[in-house]
DNA sequence: TAGAGCATGTAATAGGTTACATGATTAG
DNA sequence: CTAATCATGTAACCTATTACATGCTCTA
């Protein structure tokens, strides 16, 4: 029935890999799961404090010399519980809002070339997207081999290139078809 | 810069095919947009008052012999400049949050055996919405081919098809990859 | 007679982003 | 000299869900 905060069991993953302030959080979030995840720093220095109050990290103010000091937090054994709990949990059903399909849904209400753009430039987005992800595919796979994580994090990224070739592949089927209709004007 | 409500939209598209009520737009969006769009009641209620304050809608309040009153809401000429201007407006990209990938991501901190069942469960959702929507493209096929909105209807049913299918090949790629490392332990 | 469907809506709460505030250092 | 990076955090705001409140009718 709750609703459970699931940035508290992202920033709980990354610091089960070691110390971190939430600006390391933020940067590991933007590198590593940037592909299917996001946090702002409104929702992780608030939850950052949740944490270590629930006892779950302990904080460590580290001076900076010259910069802001960094506020270091260290997952606690409570906190790998909490953790490891939840990883073994079953998942909520995925739930996806595609504002292009929403466009594409009320189609009638617009001309066929306006339909075609919208699908278009959704193509182009995962076409730069699929760049992206082999590109993140090759350096896991070169420079990261060594690493006891880099099969976990293959699979995700294969994840996004499976996506966003199945996006690609809509985006093509539905351009002919969108195509197609502005040869064959039969609609009143 | 401004975030825009969605909600707005999606609503004012419904409206466009014809008068209707906040309880008819909820069904609506469930059975035609499910695949890739919600809303909730505490939405398409405060939502709707305030397109009618806008302008943007008319209200009409009907008698429901019996029933509560119907508070049905017709969409003015306002109304459709505002849906043209956004359905032709650029769509800000994608973003997923897909938590089955936060859980896989930080697989090291549980046996292969938890990691696998997360990816069988996901795998499973998706042959079941898989199932489901090549259904409803069969019903459109058979039972809407007569409908000028009929077209943009199976595309965005194929998208999910696209996607789903996407899915599960991902899982099953996965899921290998899974089992060979069950089957080799050089994971100290 | 219990539950589902019809039909409205609000209040409480949670989830999440953006803008703002501060201020030093470093790279171009 | 300008912009980015480092680094913290809060306040305002928007988005969204859930639970609650009401009450009739029809079906199993």
């Amino acid at each position: 029935m709750a609703r459970e905060n699931k940035s508290k069991y992202a920033i709980l993953g990354l610091l089960a890999r070691g110390p971190m302030s939430g600006y390391d959080i933020k940067k590991s979030i933007e590198i590593g799961l940037g592909n299917f995840w996001s946090e702002s720093y409104g929702q992780i220095y608030p939850v950052m404090n949740a944490l270590a109050d629930e006892g779950l990290t302990t904080r460590d103010i580290q001076k900076n010399d010259g910069k802001p000091d960094r506020h270091v937090y260290t997952i606690t054994d409570k906190g790998r519980e909490v953790l490891h709990k939840w990883l073994t949990e079953s998942t909520e059903p995925l739930k996806l809002r595609v504002e292009v399909l929403l466009k594409l849904f009320f189609g009638k209400n617009v001309s066929l070339e306006e339909s075609l753009k919208q699908v278009e430039s959704f193509r182009q987005e995962h076409i730069e997207k699929l760049k992206h992800y082999l590109a993140i595919e090759e350096y896991l796979k070169q420079d990261r081999a060594d690493n006891p994580e880099q099969p976990y994090w293959l699979m995700t990224v294969s994840c996004g290139i499976w996506v966003s070739r199945a996006f690609v592949d809509w985006c093509d089927e539905t351009i002919e078809k969108l195509k197609v209709m502005v040869e064959t004007p039969n609609n009143q």
